[in-house]
DNA sequence: CCAGACGTTGTT
DNA sequence: GTCTGG
DNA sequence: CCAGACGTTGTT
DNA sequence: GTCTGG
């Protein structure tokens, strides 16, 4: 991970749900991706917390933007080496060139439903190659998760200075060593920022290394054998982005199961 | 000093 | 832009 | 992240 | 095998 994930939800439940000053989601940032199969290069909502351009002495203001998954650094000379950069690793965040700034200073949230994983098999082989059996990874109270990203500007230098567009604004996913449980799926996933957490993360003022490390240190690390998160199998059709069906989230029957471990034991499940 | 990279994942 | 390697 | 392509020529 | 597209 994080390499896919799901987010159907409203955009009208984003906004009372983040606390969002106001809903951008228009003009520019009208083409929203919302499905049950977001992937790099699609622009999906984001929030994010911003001083205010006209008065840097109010408090920020929050906005849901449409951001581009797979973060281009600022000093690119072009945007094509995006699709790579869809994640940041927590442990490095602070010293990479292409994500320390952004971690200072421009964090954000990423709203998801689930997040998908593939479980490699060990055991089950299919074509000469193992079986891999995708996963969704949820809160157990179906709410909605915020994971922790980060966001760049890159000013298209082709662009004319009046173009609307020579601004790309684009995100990454931190991810962090997998929880006890997860690791099953997969060594890294996600990190999921706790209801708790959201307003310091999103903070612009808070752009101190060590108050980021420390926000970093203060994320929960049990959220799977703790109950909040939970995690099924599910078709997988969820492999091909053009599958977008509401289905794609439902958990298939263990029969269907080949190769597959339970993720809290360790079991094979199924046949 | 300049040149060149700047990222993560999985798989072998 | 900024860091690393040579 | 996975799925799917992976190419050039000539002609319209 | 490796790159591109979504």
């Amino acid at each position: 991970m994080c390499g896919r994930y799901a987010l159907r939800r409203d955009l009208d439940d984003l906004v009372e749900e983040f606390e969002v000053d106001e809903n951008t989601l228009t003009g520019p940032d009208a083409d929203v991706t919302l499905s049950t199969n977001v992937a790099p290069t699609t622009t999906p909502p984001v929030v994010l917390e911003r001083f205010r351009r006209d008065d840097p002495d109010a408090p920020p203001s929050r906005s849901l933007r449409a951001l581009r998954w797979g973060l281009v650094p600022s000093w690119s000379k072009d945007a094509s080496g995006a699709a790579r950069m869809v994640n940041a690793r927590a442990e490095t965040l602070l010293d990479k060139p292409a994500f320390a700034k952004a971690a200072l200073a421009r964090r954000c949230l990423v709203p998801v439903d689930a997040w998908y994983e593939w479980q490699t098999s060990a055991s089950a082989t299919e074509g000469g190659k193992p079986r891999k059996q995708p996963f969704a990874v949820a809160a157990a109270d179906s709410s909605v998760l915020s994971l922790a990203g980060v966001y760049e500007f890159w000013k298209d230098p082709a662009a004319a200075e009046d173009d609307p567009a020579r601004w790309l604004v684009s995100f990454a996913v931190v991810t962090t060593a997998a929880e006890e449980g997860l690791d099953r799926l997969h060594e890294r996933m996600p990190l999921v920022v706790p209801r708790d957490l959201r307003d310091a993360w999103l903070d612009p003022s808070l752009d101190d290394a060590e108050d980021v490390r420390s926000l970093l240190d203060a994320v929960p690390r049990d959220l799977f054998l703790g109950g909040t998160l939970t995690a099924h199998p599910v078709s997988r059709r969820v492999g091909d982005v053009r599958n977008t069906g509401a289905d794609l989230l439902d958990p298939v029957p263990p029969a269907e199961l080949d190769g597959v471990v339970d993720l809290r034991t360790g079991e094979l499940l199924g046949a």
